[in-house]
DNA sequence: ATGAAAGCGCTAACAC
DNA sequence: GTGTTAGCGCTTTCAT
């Protein structure tokens, strides 16, 4: 067993060795305030303790040296990172286009930024980034929470997640695990729309959805088939895959089956943004003309539509509000409140334009 | 002056005490593989001086054990923290509408996720918020870098940074300080809409852009007089302020002032994405069509630009590019590089559609 | 009210 | 090749 010297002696020592002081650190404002280290911390943190007289001099000091605490350090020790983390997918140009992803990321930076959190970003376009995203921010303690794009994780890492009591929020229902979760009244949406074009005097209205295992997916379809059926008509539902070239080719060929057989639909519901630009090539390519020869409604409305020709019928989901919402449960689910709804589910309202006709 | 006991005992101490685990630490792991902490850190950091034999003994341990090192107490200790800062403008609905920033984000993270670094986001809608998105991201050491849009920082941040030394790229040019940026050629861009729309046969061709000390709504500005002088032609730039309600608005009076006067502009190049839907709302409250009564170009394309009414022609700037060669840039810069170029223009490119009207 | 010092989990320098 | 330990900058008891 040898003897320690005292942290002062061993701290000459090293100061003495490299000379150069790089930075500023606690100490140098208790040493020139003549405190010591743990009444410049209590300063800091706003703790009680200190007189009035020697909290106003460290403040001035704290000033005066333009010092800020070091945040790893910080973190270590208090075991909280002060950053949430954010994974979203990123996959093509056209969810960059839609201002879905965009917007909900700004009103969770902007929610946080008010309660002085941070936001670590993670943009996963692969199952592999997903994990990589995963490992990156959840491991090592980057965050203190997570909101997560309902889609983004699979069953595994999810429940992880939970087994470990890590506090997350996720933005659309999983397909996977119930838990805490923002969304919009998928269902109510797609019932808007199909409304819509029911009383606009449509019979055949035909609904293009994403992939039919999706949660938010099945939803829409709910919302459409019940809006039909309450009419006394048959549904017809088609599926693609999202994003990617191959999902454009795809729907095309879809639309072109769809629309070239007879009878064909007179409406289409376009139960997502990001099918909207496909479905618009399609019949164009098609010569088929918008809305007199097919009627187009669309879930996730975009700022842009309004000068689309024709400007585009479209379900206006309250992206902002969800990231809020978001950000809020999150924030309240870290801080062990009870209380806090289990999740939020917020209306959307159609935004009327051109592309389904107008009544005849 | 007193004895310390040896780390081992006090932490038997603590650990009786507490007695419930929370977490792993690299001790356990240490403790389990029956090597000391350093050997296991060693094989952490793969640094050399560690028997294969030993090695694969505590990548085992690490593996069951589904162990992860906590990154506060490694960036304590190695003074990195693993992440960049992204500092970027969210200034109403328009500039997220436009794809700009949410894809020059996906470029950065993307290839900040390449190099496993992490994205710490702020959003910046007011000077208060660049105030308090610099203080919390760059004090305290929360990044090891940052990218920043140039019109974000006021000269007073910039100088700072560059006073410390801090590892910064703009995405931009800065109307006040000369640093690393990448940036697109402004000039290059709007002389190409411009001499498109003189080849079409225009000569009163105005333009609008924004402020006029933003050093890229000056290089663009340079580019369209350049074009227009070529041509034998007499400039008309107009300003305006971007983004908000009241710009609209001023927008709206500024094109009525111009498109009502004789002789009036034929057509009008607009230097900004953000200008591009209140000026095309003005013309049309206006009841002027475009093309026939107006040809309108633009600065900054969307993919939605296609299914406008009419097709908007615009200048297209290569945002995934930019973002990647700003990252890439910045971690060039952390890492010392000399030979990496001060800054990076890359070219824009004309894709032409219908707003400009056709060949007379 | 204030100071002293232990210790957060890790890395790195050094001893063996 | 492996173990020991000082120390990163901070918070938090615990004495005083």
């Amino acid at each position: 067993m040898r003897v320690a010297p005292p942290r002062s002696a061993r701290r000459r020592r090293a100061s003495a060795a490299d000379g150069a002081k790089t930075h500023l650190t606690i100490r140098d404002v208790a040493a020139l305030a003549g405190v010591s280290q743990g009444t410049v911390s209590k300063v800091l943190n706003e703790a009680p303790g200190v007189g009035a007289g020697t909290r106003t001099r460290v403040l001035k000091v704290i000033q005066d040296l333009d010092y800020q605490p070091d945040a790893s350090a910080r973190s270590l020790v208090v075991r909280r990172t002060g950053s949430i983390g954010v994974i979203i997918p990123h996959t093509g140009s056209y969810s960059m286009a839609s201002s879905y992803w965009p917007v909900l990321l700004t009103a969770i930076t902007e929610t946080a930024a008010a309660r002085s959190q941070n936001v670590l970003l993670s943009t996963a376009r692969s199952e592999e980034d997903v994990d990589s995203a995963y490992q990156s921010i959840l491991r090592g303690r980057r965050v203190d929470g997570l909101v997560v794009g309902a889609e983004q994780f699979g069953q595994k890492q999810l429940v992880e997640l939970l087994f470990k009591g890590f506090p997350f929020v996720m933005v659309g229902k999983s397909p996977f695990v119930s838990h805490w979760h923002v969304d919009v009244d998928n269902a109510g949406g797609a019932r808007l729309v199909t409304e819509h074009l029911l009383r606009l005097g449509h019979r055949r209205v035909a609904m293009l959805g994403g992939p039919a295992h999706f949660p938010c997916v099945h939803e829409r379809l709910e919302g459409y088939r019940s809006a039909m059926a309450a009419a006394g008509l048959e549904p017809r539902a088609y599926h693609s895959a999202y994003h990617d070239e191959t999902a454009v080719r795809y729907i095309k060929e879809l639309l072109f089956d769809l629309l070239g057989a007879e009878p064909r639909p007179t409406a289409l519901f376009v139960a997502a943004g990001d099918l909207v630009i496909p479905a618009l090539a399609a019949t164009r390519e098609m010569g088929l003309r918008v809305p007199s020869d097919l009627a187009l409604g669309a879930f996730d409305d975009h700022p842009y539509y309004e000068h689309f020709d024709p400007p585009i019928t479209a379900v206006s989901q309250p992206v902002h509000d969800l990231g809020q919402a978001a950000a809020d449960l999150l924030f309240a689910l870290m801080e062990g409140e009870a209380t806090a709804a289990r999740d939020v589910i917020l209306p959307t309202r159609l935004v009327v334009r051109r592309s389904c006709g107008s009544v005849a």
